[in-house]
DNA sequence: GGACTGTTGGAGAGCGCTCTCACAGTGCAC
DNA sequence: GTGCACTGTGAGAGCGCTCTCCAACAGTCC
C-alpha cells in the first residue's frame, strides 16, 4: 500500500477541466466564484469538483494572488502563564469568531525569546501570512520593527510605547484606572496602593498612570512604598500583596491592574486577616469571568472586549486590502464595574 | 509615498543571481545549504543576498517541493478555559522549544466548534502544514477523521477512542490513576471519591478506569454517589467536590483527575470546614505547577511532560519524513509525588 | 447585411522556486 | 594523448494556479 500511493493522488485544476470538458481557465472561474461562466459549465465543474474531492493549492494559488488567507495572532510572552490570562483567551476566541464567517485563518503564533520572535519574523516575511495582530508587546520586544519594516499589515493590540505610525486597539487603560483609583477615593479610602502590571508593557504603565493622576486629582500623594509591580499573573499578584502589606500594615485600597492579581490580592489579604471591603478595598481590571466568582466579588473596570476584538481585525483587513492605506487607531472606553470588593 | 511603492519591492532570486553574476540555481543551492558551491560563489551569493535582505518566497518553494515545513497544533476544545489549563501551556511550550533549533514553524490552531474544526480540516488539506499534532480530542470530533482521511501526517496527543490506526502519544493515565487512589487505600482511607475529567475525553476515562480498578483490587466497592464528573477546570472541580460532599458527607478522600480541579477541590472543601488531609485526603494529576503552591501541596500523579512533548514532535516528523511510515504510538510513565494532601 | 455590444470560454504567460540534466573544467591513472 | 571520475555551474522544465488577452458566437440596431 505504501508503495502503491507514494504520496496521495492529489486531484489538480486540469484534471477537473478534464472531466468537467472545460478548461482550466473556467474551473478557475468556478472555485472563485466568478460570474461570468454559463449555469452549465458551473454544474459541471461542480460535479468533477466534488468526484475528484479536489481542493485547490493553496501554495500555488497564493504564488500567483500574493494572498494566503490567513492572519497570525502572535502572542509575544515570555511566560507561559499567559496563557492563563482570561483577557488572552477573549481575544483569541473574540477574533476567532470573528473570521469565522469569512474564509479567512487564524493562526497562533507564540514566541517565548527573541530567539522565536525573529523565528516568527521570518515566518511572517516568507508570506505565510497577509497580516498580523501582535499582542502583549513588551517594550524591548523586536517584533513589531522586524514586521513594519518587511511592510507587513500589522495591528497591535495594545498601543505601542513611542508614537511610532503603527495601527493599534486598546481599552482607555489610562482612563480605566483613574476612575478605578478615583471610585476608592469616593468611598473614603486614602491610603490606595497599587499593584501594577509588568511596566515594560503599555498597559501595566498606563493604568500606573491613571492611578497615580486619580490620586493628584483629588490631592493625595503617590509613595513608591505603595506601589507594586506585579506580572498580571495570579500567584504574581499575591506575592505584590504580601509585599505591600508589609511596607504599609495601614493601607485601606489597592487597585489592582488585573482581575488575575486581583484574585491573588484577595487571598494574600484573607491569610493576612484582612478583611475585604472592610479592612482593604480592592479594585481590579479586565472585568474576567473570575471577578464574578471570587471571594468576595470582584468591583473592577471592564473592558470592552466585545468591540476590541471586531475592530482588531477590522482594521487589520482593511490594511490587507487598502495596501498602503493610512495607519488608524482606535482606544475603546472603559467602565466601572460595582461589585463587593470595593 | 503609498502610490510610488505599491508593494514592497520583495527581491527574488534572479535578482540575487544578477546581482552575485550566477545562475538561479546557484543561489538556490547557497539558500539550501547545497554543498556543490565553489567557496567563492557561496560568498558572492551570501552577501547579494544581505544586500538584497532577500527572503525566499516560501509559496514558490512549497509548491515545487510540496513541503511547507510548518506543522499545525490543534487544540480541539470549545472552551477556552483549556487556554488556562497547564497541560496545554506545556505541550505548547515544550513543542515550540523541540521545535526552535529546526527550521520548522509551529501554528497553533483552536477549533470551538465542529464549524471550525472542518475549517482547519481545509485549512491542513489546503497543504499549509506538513502535519498535525491533536489536542484534547472529544469522543464525537470530527477532525481526526477529516485529517487521516486526507492522508495528513497526524499525532494525537492521548489515544484515540476506538482502536483505530493512527499514532500517539500518551501517559499511562489508567496506571496512574491505579496508583493514586491505591495510594489513598494505603494510607486507611476507605470512603473515597473521584471527580473525573470528562467522559468525552479519553484521559477522562481512563483515570476513572484506573481509579475503579485500584478499589477494586482492594475489595471496595464503587459507588456512582461518589463519582461526579469534572470538565478539568478549577471552578468545576469546586462545583464537583461541592456535589460529592452533599452526596456522602463522610467521604474520607478524593481522587481528583487534574491539578486544576484538585485546587477547586480544595478550596470547596475549605469552605465546608474539612481540614485536608486530616478529614480529607486529595490526590491530584497531572504535577502542574500549582500542585506546589496551593495550600497544603498537593499529592500528585506527574506526567512526564519532558518525555511526551519531544516525541510527539518526533513521531510527526519521522511520519512526515517516511511517507506511508507504520503507525507508532508511545505511552509515557507516570509517577507518584507526595505532597502534604495525601 | 454589416457593425457593434455583450457574454462565455480557451490559450498561454507567468508567479518564484527546485531540481534534473548536460556540460565544461580539473585531476589522475593508464 | 585518451579515458574516466568528479566537481561546480547553468539552462530549462516544470510545480498548480490566476488572469490577461483574444476568439467565437449570439443578439441588437441601423
Amino acid at each position: 500500500m505504501t508503495d502503491t500511493m507514494p504520496r496521495a493522488a492529489v486531484p489538480t485544476l486540469d484534471e477537473v477541466a478534464l472531466l468537467a470538458g472545460v478548461s482550466r481557465a473556467t474551473v478557475s472561474r468556478v472555485v472563485n466564484d466568478s460570474p461570468r461562466v454559463s449555469p452549465e459549465a458551473r454544474a459541471a465543474v461542480r460535479s468533477a469538483i466534488a468526484e475528484l474531492r479536489y481542493v485547490p493549492n493553496r501554495m500555488a494559488r497564493s504564488l500567483v494572488t500574493r494572498r494566503t488567507d490567513t492572519i497570525a495572532l502572535v502572542l509575544n510572552e515570555p511566560n507561559t502563564q499567559v496563557f492563563s490570562d482570561p483577557f488572552f483567551a477573549s481575544i483569541v476566541r473574540g477574533v476567532s469568531a470573528t473570521l469565522a464567517d469569512t474564509d479567512l485563518n487564524l493562526v497562533l503564533l507564540t514566541a517565548q525569546d527573541e530567539r522565536e520572535q525573529e523565528k516568527i519574523g521570518r515566518y511572517a516575511r516568507m508570506g505565510h501570512v497577509d497580516g498580523v495582530i501582535l499582542m502583549s508587546v513588551h517594550s524591548d520586544d523586536p517584533l513589531p520593527d522586524i514586521l513594519a519594516e518587511a511592510g507587513m499589515p500589522l495591528v497591535m493590540c495594545g498601543r505601542p510605547f513611542d508614537d511610532r505610525a503603527v495601527s493599534y486597539v486598546d481599552a482607555d487603560n489610562r482612563g480605566g484606572a483613574e476612575v478605578a483609583t478615583a471610585h476608592l477615593i469616593a468611598t473614603g479610602r486614602r491610603r490606595i496602593a497599587t499593584i501594577t502590571g509588568p511596566l515594560d508593557m503599555i498597559a501595566g504603565v498606563d493604568r500606573l498612570a491613571g492611578h497615580r493622576a486619580a490620586l493628584a486629582a483629588a490631592g493625595l500623594q503617590s509613595f513608591p512604598q505603595l506601589e507594586a509591580e506585579g506580572d498580571f499573573t495570579e500567584a504574581g499578584g499575591a506575592r505584590a500583596m504580601e509585599s505591600l502589606l508589609g511596607r504599609d500594615p495601614e493601607l485601606d485600597a489597592v487597585f489592582v491592574a488585573s482581575d488575575p492579581m486581583a484574585v491573588g490580592a484577595l487571598s494574600a489579604l484573607r491569610v493576612a486577616g484582612r478583611r475585604v471591603p472592610e479592612d482593604v478595598a480592592v479594585v481590579g481590571f479586565d472585568d474576567a469571568a473570575v471577578a464574578t466568582r471570587c471571594d468576595p466579588p470582584l468591583t473592577t473596570i471592564a473592558q470592552p472586549l466585545a468591540d476590541m476584538t471586531p475592530l482588531l481585525t477590522e482594521l487589520l483587513l482593511r490594511q490587507i486590502e487598502g495596501a498602503g492605506e493610512a495607519v488608524e487607531s482606535r482606544v475603546c472606553r472603559t467602565s466601572l464595574v460595582r461589585r463587593a470588593s470595593a
